[in-house]
DNA sequence: ATAGTTGCAAAACATTTGCAAAGTT
DNA sequence: AACTTTGCAAATGTTTTGCAACTAT
């Protein structure tokens, strides 16, 4: 199960829908309708995505196969439990990747465009490791965002919005 | 003007009411009673806060001297844009420290205690500005947070509170 | 006088929660 | 049957905005 991505491919030994069930079953929770639909939506296509534009991309309130807002939500706080997405805040709301199976990376943002461009550094890690024992802070995670203007933003002095100040 | 603190002292050559006032006249903003208090209380502790515990502070909407909190909101927002305060967001609100005259940082968050501890480091400035030069990305400025479990807590095993999860 | 500022209450956002009905095991 | 999940609407927490009264220049 190889797929080819901005940062390269990575083997893993069971589908994102495989290991939730794995997920749900170890923790007493069930597999639906509303979350098998929400999986596959998420897993149609590697790119970030907010819990937004995940309802827009959805059958509308009228239609067959619609969900509600709150059982997005709860679905994406699951699928992060479950190890299956990765989740941080960007300009107030929860952005998500795919992380099941993808490499840990951090981001160029954009302001211009709002594009979240991915990296990886080895020597970064070991920065913040050293940084970390240094303080004898046990290591968790992080989170790190380089903010600025890419470089199709910068030829192009595009501007497809007004840039964000904060993020 | 020096100050001692956690990085070390800085000299600066105006004092951050003075850059305040000159940020106001560059912008046709003006000075007013709230806004020097809420300076005052800002630059009277070296630490993090956010605009909640900033109105904690102030005297209660009965008594004297009270502000209201749109306008807390408001002046905060004139600070960061003046360059006196940097902002960033934690577990959902922003949280804001001092930045005029102080050191570039960055930090690393007790999950248990919520405590932030400060930290510099020249190479880390340095590895952000390779990458970003990697992708022919402009550096505006970057957010880094080191999450985890400080040195006290994993002593104490204390939990003053129960730890959050995403940051 | 002119234009920015304040405070209040209401609005705006993103996310969460209570609860009765519906779905899974 | 027992227990989880859903969807709706209402509640939440944080920050913003409309607006009339007020204040600095």
């Amino acid at each position: 199960m190889a797929e080819e991505n901005s940062l390269g491919s990575v083997d893993v030994s069971q589908s994102p829908a495989e290991r939730f069930e794995e997920f749900l079953q170890s923790r007493g929770k069930r597999m639906t309708q509303p979350k098998r639909q929400l999986l596959d939506q998420v897993y149609s296509r590697h790119e970030h995505f907010d819990a937004e534009s995940l309802i827009e991309q959805l059958p509308a309130a009228s239609e067959a196969g619609h969900i509600g807002r709150a059982t997005v939500y709860r679905a994406l706080k699951e699928f992060v439990e479950a190890g299956l997405l990765r989740e941080f805040k960007l300009a107030g709301r929860s952005v998500y990747e795919h992380d099941y199976g993808y490499p840990q990376h951090d981001h160029l943002y954009c302001t211009q465009c709002r594009e979240l461009i991915e990296f990886q550094s080895e020597a970064l890690l070991e920065l913040l490791n050293s940084v970390a024992s240094e303080h004898r802070f046990r290591v968790g995670g992080h989170r790190l965002i380089i903010s600025g203007v890419c470089e199709d933003c910068r030829r192009s002095q595009r501007r497809s919005r007004k840039p964000v100040d904060m993020v």
